[in-house]
DNA sequence: GCCCATTTGTCGCGTCTGCTACATTATCAA
DNA sequence: TTGATAATGTAGCAGACGCGACAAATGGGC
């Protein structure tokens, strides 16, 4: 075998996933639309050449920091083993505890801003937002306690829909979702 | 009174207006992103010399759009007068109607990005969509129906919450947040 | 130690974008 | 009519950005 048809050496494949982590943090704090080949480079003491050289394509780039995001978020969000299940208001709440921490609100953030991206068809994003909704819509419906014939899906959008909505709100007037889900989750084990 | 500081001609007014509201067709339908001095300038058959002139600044041109949109939207919300006051879930559900009416989620996804770019402290996104964030929750509050003491505020945010969730769902999966109104509305005032 | 692929540095091209400088025409007041 | 002001056209600047060209250095396998 040809040595230049060789995996590259290690070295490159840690430096690439080294790179991925610190771009990835660097996206969370300043957005998308601070992943800039030069400013990011800047921030890793490199070139925007090394980026590429490593990444291949900027769209490349974005997507391994988004999916690097996508797996850290999965990891906040834990999975304790057995899953146990809960009634549709209990999960909102336990969730929204979750996402309203401040270390989670970047991570929120960051997939609103990918979906609007996608929106207008620009890969990665669309793609890379698509994905990550059903994961999340998987995730809920998973750990939803629910009469049999209930409909799963559309409990676990609503649940969905709520947390982004408020992500919404609290970014255009911070506070504003506050409260939200106590009334949301009475009404929702109230029935 | 010097000539110089007298009213613009008619004119200048009049064609401001006219290509603020064309300006808001095209931002509509191609997002703010689209919203770009050279090709906004060739659509309405100008250059972008001319929209400087007349909007002295992109972000005045922005500015100006964005109200036109906040204008038309209250429009299509309607205010029936004199205003009848809904139960949350039945609100929901008429709110739900409109606003994923086909000629009502432009709208959405304009708000949507704006707020997105606003959170990054980019002018006027900023402030436009905190306004209109108030006044979507004061649109609602006003015609909700509530037992005295219930918690308003609350109720609105959470209403406007899942209507804004909703458009983000369906922006990254079309078709996932199909059914959710009903279950929430139902969920709402059956409490 | 030598060869060659990997890795890095330097430079700048091509494009997009907001905006400006400057000249020219159109329009109204005196 | 004339002179000032408004309105429009032409050209291009300056910065941001993704990306490529080219050559130098670096380091491991023979």
């Amino acid at each position: 075998m040809p040595s230049h048809l060789r995996q590259a050496r290690p070295s490159s494949d840690a430096k690439r996933s080294l790179w991925t982590a610190q771009l990835a943090d660097f996206a969370l704090e300043s957005g998308l639309g601070g992943l800039v080949l030069r400013s990011a480079a800047d921030r890793l003491g490199t070139s925007d050449r090394m980026l590429l050289y490593h990444f291949k394509t900027k769209s490349d780039l974005v997507a391994a920091v988004l999916d690097n995001i996508s797996e850290r978020q999965i990891a906040l969000l834990g999975a304790p083993d057995p899953v146990e299940r809960l009634a549709p208001g209990v999960l909102l709440s336990r969730a929204w505890r979750v996402v309203r921490d401040v270390r989670f609100v970047p991570f929120m953030r960051i997939w609103t801003e990918a979906t609007v991206r996608g929106t207008r068809g620009e890969e990665p994003y669309r793609e890379l937002a698509r994905r990550t909704t059903g994961r999340w819509l998987t995730w809920i419906e998973s750990r939803l306690d629910l009469p049999p014939g209930a409909p799963r899906r559309e409990a676990a959008a609503a649940i969905l829909a709520l947390l982004e909505g408020a992500t919404l709100l609290e970014m255009s007037q911070p506070g504003s979702a506050t409260g939200i889900e106590r009334l949301m989750a009475a009404a929702l084990d109230g029935a």
